[in-house]
RNA sequence: GCCAAUGUAGCUCAGAGGUAGAGCACUUCCUUGGUAAGGAAGAGGUCAGGGGUUCAAUUCCCCUCAUUGGCUCCA
């Protein structure tokens, strides 16, 4: 028997047997670390941490701290969960059963009959049970006639379409206790591991996501290694449903919604409107130092206008139906997108090489006929304003104006306190060339200027294809917020397109005509969305600047009720929002009161306080802080902005 | 749009074939209290909307609308 080398990633290379296996290894470096390796990354590629090596190898043992433990585990368990499910709905057809960023899924068909959430428990125990057994996965390969004629006999016409279009070969499965998968592994050594589970929601999903085709019951689940650390991740939900922005707007007045107006079209209530109009002048202002103008745009246009565009034929059939002047008869579209008028805003007068580039910004807001189902709080709706600009420029000036783009997104970022987030590059989708309009060469122009201006930015991207817009290529900065789900907010887009359709152009140095470059650019994304998410973001308790009310003044007993009222005037008078509570109720209930609808200071006034001209000043979540002078508390509360708005 | 669940007071929810209940919030009164819930009384609902079954429907059935969780979609 010859002897291979391995390599662990400290470094340390050891000698071993052919056929040693990683379980092996793990065990020689310590039977602790042996108990918890759920997989093996072998040259790079997870596998069975049990599957001999036969090869030199660059090994890493991986653990449930790493996420390709995790992931191992999760599909063992969608494995595990299909088992059970089998053992107490005999007959039942499996499709694909995944592990997901937060667990993982199986597509079940449950034949007659109907699957429902009180049904979980049920399924539970019995993985618990099988999971008790500590029973083991066993790989084993197949011909693919074989497991043809296995899912065939087994009536899984599911599993038979998958495998029909599989490479023809050895194909391998996977055995647990009395179930068996065709699976490409790996796999934990044994069941015994999963020790904690929930199974957490059943939904429909089509099968392989086409909704012309069957619809299988998905069942959600997600497993660990320790009752802990299942109790944790449930502690987590708890907290997410908290945040929830639906339930936080609701509780702090920020925005409703109306049967009566129609469903996904939000309605600002009076701080949620004035939250979103500090958000606005926020921007405006950072946009006016970068040499954005504004402009106005209304909120329809002539079919015409989108037909010239793109949208109508992109979008034509899915958005509100054109409205009819009465008469003439001419077709107007809510617009879907604001470029279309900025475009015709740029051709309202010759434009000259000076001009550029030339930075054109409206908060525009827009409406989209969104599936009812798609509706979601106010990260999903049909009418939202975006806080849009387009950027008219030569070629030779794109990647500065984009790069400029980039530092205004990432200094908004910063001032709100968005740490964690992904800035995507989303290209086309090399296999459906026909979702999108315009040249390969304006295409591959616009897609190496962003490539090259986040290089050059040093900036840690990742590229997605597929997922650029119908126009152009994007960069995306993708957010997570107390769930860990991301969210779609700032996005940028070089458009090459846009200019050629609209004919836009401009009169060069060389006396000449060229078409400019359009940059289109959202920074917040939309005001709907970018409150929402930050609402969860920051659990409602607003960054001062931001917050609908930044103090309450808790007068001690109503003798003091005129004093608050003067106190009130007197931090308006500084810029300050502030309001009275001047119930009948004890200083104890108001305070309560107050911390509970999160208002970052409160200001207790009674007789010390009046006597000695100070105020009492409390934090949210903090506590007492003393007494001061107003003055002294007016300048805290200024400092506190100004280092919030300048990180 | 598709599948499923849900829709009862401002909010969170209970309830049942015989025309409705709790807690909090609200109003009034008492209390004027010093750092996270003082007390009492009162008001508030076409039980999402529309049909049907029934002597009787908020409850059972059907349709519509909305919400929620997924799927699909996202200019």
């Amino acid at each position: 028997m010859s002897n291979i080398q391995v390599t662990l990633p400290n470094g340390d290379v050891r000698k071993y047997a052919e056929g040693v296996t990683p379980l092996d290894i793990a065990q020689e470096i310590s039977s602790g670390l042996a108990r918890n390796v759920l997989a093996a990354e072998v040259n790079g590629e997870i596998r069975d941490a049990m599957r001999p090596l036969s090869s030199d190898t660059d090994l890493k043992l991986l653990t449930w701290n790493d996420r390709g433990g995790k992931s191992t585990m999760w599909h063992s368990s969608a494995h595990l969960m299909a088992e059970a499910l089998e053992i107490l709905y005999p007959g039942i057809k499996f499709g694909i059963g995944p592990d997901i960023d937060n667990g993982f899924y199986y597509d079940v068909d449950f034949g007659d009959h109907q699957f429902s959430a009180d049904d979980l428990e049920k399924v539970e125990q019995k993985m618990l049970e099988l999971a008790r057994q500590k029973q083991e996965y066993h790989r084993k390969s197949i011909s693919k006639e074989e497991a043809l004629k296995y899912y065939t006999a087994k009536g899984d016409e599911y599993k038979v379409e998958l495998i029909s279009e599989l490479e023809d070969g050895t194909i391998s499965f996977y055995e647990t206790g009395h179930f068996t998968d065709l699976c490409r592994g790996p796999h934990i050594p044994n069941t015994g591991f999963i020790k904690a589970i929930k199974l957490t929601a059943v939904a429909g999903a089509y099968w392989r996501g086409d909704e012309k085709r069957k619809q299988l019951t998905r069942i959600y689940g997600i497993t660990f290694p320790k009752k802990k650390e299942l109790d944790q991740y449930l502690e987590m939900l708890e907290e997410a449903k908290k945040r929830d922005h639906r339930k936080l707007g609701k509780e702090l007045g920020l925005f409703t919604f109306s049967e009566k107006v129609g469903s996904g079209l939000p309605l600002w209530l009076p701080k949620g409107a004035e939250l979103r109009e500090r958000l606005e002048s926020f921007l405006k202002k950072a946009q006016k130092k970068s040499g954005y103008v504004p402009v106005i745009s209304p909120h329809i246009g002539q079919k015409e206008l989108y037909i010239t565009s793109g949208h109508y034929a992109k979008y034509g059939e899915d958005s509100f139906q054109p409205i009819h002047t009465p008469h003439e008869g001419e077709e107007f579209l809510l617009k879907p997108m604001n470029c279309p008028h900025h475009c015709e805003i740029f051709k309202s007068s010759p434009k000259s090489y000076k001009d550029l580039p030339l930075r054109l910004a409206e908060f525009g807001t827009v409406y989209r006929y969104e599936q009812s189902g798609e509706l979601h709080g106010l990260t999903r709706v049909r009418g939202f304003t975006q806080d849009d600009a387009h950027l008219f420029c030569t070629n030779d000036q794109l990647k500065d104006e984009f790069k400029k783009v980039i530092e205004l997104v990432l200094h908004i970022f910063k001032v709100l306190d968005f740490h964690d987030f992904t800035a995507q590059i989303s290209l086309r989708d090399p296999d459906d060339p026909d979702k999108y309009i315009g040249s390969d060469e304006n295409w591959s122009k616009a897609e190496k200027a962003i490539i090259e201006a986040t290089e050059e930015m040093k900036m840690k991207t990742v590229i997605v294809y597929g997922e650029a817009a119908f126009y152009g290529p994007k960069l995306d900065f993708m957010v997570h917020d107390a769930i860990g789900r991301e969210w779609q907010l700032g996005t940028i887009q070089v458009d090459y397109n846009l200019p050629d359709r609209f004919e836009l152009e401009y009169t060069g140095a060389d006396n000449k005509k060229h078409r400019p470059v359009m940059i289109h650019r959202a920074p917040f994304g939309s005001m709907e969305r970018f409150v929402a998410v930050l609402t969860e973001h920051c659990a409602g308790r607003f960054p001062l600047w931001l917050t609908p009310e930044q103090v309450a003044i808790l007068p001690i007993s109503d003798k003091f009720n005129d004093h608050a009222s003067e106190l009130s005037y007197l931090l308006e008078n500084y810029d300050l929002r502030a309001l009275v509570d001047d119930r009948s109720e004890k200083i104890g209930r108001k305070i309560r009161d107050n911390e509970m609808s999160k208002i970052p200071y409160m200001l207790i006034l009674g007789e010390q306080e009046v006597k000695k001209g100070l105020v009492s000043v409390r934090k949210h979540g903090e506590g007492d802080l003393g007494s001061m002078k107003v003055e002294d508390f007016v300048s805290l509360i200024n400092k506190e902005i100004e280092d919030l708005l300048r990180p």
